[in-house]
DNA sequence: ATGGGTTGTGCAAACGATTGAAATTTTTAA
DNA sequence: TTAAAAATTTCAATCGTTTGCACAACCCAT
């Protein structure tokens, strides 16, 4: 192989007839070099290309530019594009991300944690897994002085700032987009009760209802585990066949709602105008089906930007304790299957 | 902030009257120490909690266990697919990975790559934009020693060894397939000519028509730029439109069959009695559209993790020269897209 | 006892860049 | 002319770990 020996600041010193500590601080216009030595310097470095050597720099200033990035889940449009956000604004800042997943299970986020605290990241990213509750090992991060940033999925335990989308008002927007739309019997399939954007958005649909003087129906309400499609075709059978079915179907997710859907077409119940639908995260697929399915928007990409740039925030300024949190506001995205016209714009409401 | 000093093998040195030299080799087990010395030093460094300084050691050995990872699109079901598997497989062997995206913008392309060379990853998979020709930001890196693997968008203007998707095979199956469901007159939205996959694909399908003294209409034969929903929708209308019609339609991808399928449905052209659409990829949409879309699984994740075991091989042993073509089978998923019952299962053709 | 092997341990030099403090040279001012 | 000040440059330690080599201690067979 090649693989020729790397130039360093020793050669150059050598070269040059200069001393290595006048070389390094030449490069970077160090006020105590003369201007010809900083020119000198520089044209040698240029034109041998010397690039410093990063492990070597890393190791003297104990820091890397590589921030952790654990999702829940990787393919999963959702946090794809949260990643994506993420990684666009960490390049633009210097940074670079490591990704991992830590596929819902509380043994893979600790391994997954451990590993990027040896490999020695700057700082964390993470969106937990529904198992996490106390995030011990999210404390040993902390405890070295390693800034962390919660998003999406979080835990009130950790004293860490936090990226979140206003779960509550999104979920109170769609529902009240519903009721204008003229539905009145409301249903909603929601996740579980101790994963908290689930509860947030319960809450939201909840409070739609009650300020608009509709019913709340414990019936309506149905309680998803695993958020998977075929959750949302069994529910909503079970909606559908119960003595009062509801005129419209709020989903937690839009997977959901695409069991819901598949459900109403087999029987051909027409949509919107016999049971609306809405979504929410406003998937890639939810602008393909047909009906366009309405749904709520929750800005991924801006909610990766937002992350990287309070972590390297916090690693800037050694800050460790910080609790802010950053609240992104939603879109409701409305498209045919809560609107019988064939209006599927995107309209944003506030 | 409480970042406690860590724990070092100078520390440890001291504490238990050895040299540090002692106190390394002890913890590795080298022969050379005695085994009483082994278990003192490893008795204190398990009760103080000593670690390693990652940096320092990867310092000391030039490498990093860090691989990086460049694909055109994060936001894409098949990519991320293949990277939870590269992510997996990485873990396992105690290297992380660094994901970074093109957008299929050579110049960007060429920026992750700089930044990865420059934060010293060990190696790197890639799979190349569109604009990628000759690579020269790739030699860069096996000029360094460091191993390169590129997979499913390639190019051959470079020596390393590459992770493909057997795209002819895929095809050709997913075709015959078409002509034994009784369809004759089977048309195909392609990609771009300048694409290896794209002209792969559209290969098979022309050899498969061959194969089964079907006619090979150029009319029939459609190219996209963008890959893009609309694409499928504005082709499929052309193709539904002209005057000898195709009774199946054969897409370079889901995203294109969705749009091809949109078209159909706003038609009311049923599927697939009256038109069999066929998709390539097997998006997750793929199965959650109604009728299912039959594809080609491509094997994400698979093509993941051999990818990566690839490169780690290559990095362990110093091996750069190397262009081995690792070809991974598809699979046929066939659904209710391009079959009148109602059968929904997987099945797997050779 | 003495030379030749083991066996176990420590010394010190790397790795490449950074940086406080000391040393040198140059400039300025009295 | 010369001391003080300013401008440059160099020295040397440091970051934490690894590793070739020297050294010491011990045992055994002459």
């Amino acid at each position: 192989m090649t693989e020729k020996r790397k130039l360093t600041l020793k050669d150059i010193a050598r070269e040059l007839g200069i001393s290595i500590s006048t070389a390094s601080r030449a490069l970077k216009e160090h006020p105590d070099i003369a201007e010809d030595t900083i020119r000198l310097v520089k044209a040698y470095a240029e034109k041998h290309h010397y690039v410093p050597n990063t492990l070597a720099v890393n190791f003297r200033k104990n820091r890397t530019f590589n921030l952790g990035l654990i999702v829940p889940e990787l393919v999963h449009h959702f946090f794809s594009t949260v990643i994506s956000g993420a990684i666009d604004t960490a390049k633009k800042n210097g940074y670079n991300i490591l990704v991992s997943q830590s596929n819902d299970i509380l043994a893979d986020e600790v391994m997954a944690c451990r590993t990027m605290l040896a490999s020695s990241v700057d700082g964390l990213l993470i969106s937990i897994s529904n198992e996490t509750v106390e995030g011990v090992h999210l404390k040993e991060f902390l405890e070295e002085g390693k800034p962390v940033v919660q998003f999406d999925k979080i835990t009130d335990h950790l004293n860490t700032p936090k990226v979140i989308v206003d779960d509550f008002n999104g979920s109170y927007m769609a529902v009240k987009h519903l009721i204008g739309q003229g539905f009145r019997k409301i249903a909603h399939i929601r996740g579980r009760t101790e994963v908290k954007n689930a509860s947030e958005r319960a809450m939201g649909y909840k409070q739609a209802l009650l300020d608009h003087g509709l019913e709340l129906r414990e019936e309506w309400v149905k309680g998803c585990k695993l958020i998977h499609e075929q959750e949302g075709y069994d529910f909503c059978k079970e909606l559908m066949e119960s003595k009062n079915p509801p005129d419209a179907i709020f989903c937690i997710t839009d997977l959901v709602a695409m069991g819901v859907l598949k459900y109403l077409k087999e029987k051909s119940i027409q949509i919107p105008e016999q049971v609306g639908v809405m979504g929410f995260s406003n998937w890639k697929l939810a602008e393909i089906v047909n009906p366009g399915l309405s749904s709520v928007d929750q800005h991924g990409y801006e909610m990766g930007q937002k992350a990287v740039l309070k972590l390297i925030d916090l690693i800037k300024n050694h800050d460790v304790e910080n609790d802010e949190i950053i609240e992104l506001k939603t879109n409701l995205i409305i498209r045919g299957s809560t609107t019988s016209t064939k209006n599927s714009d995107k309209v944003t409401l506030q």
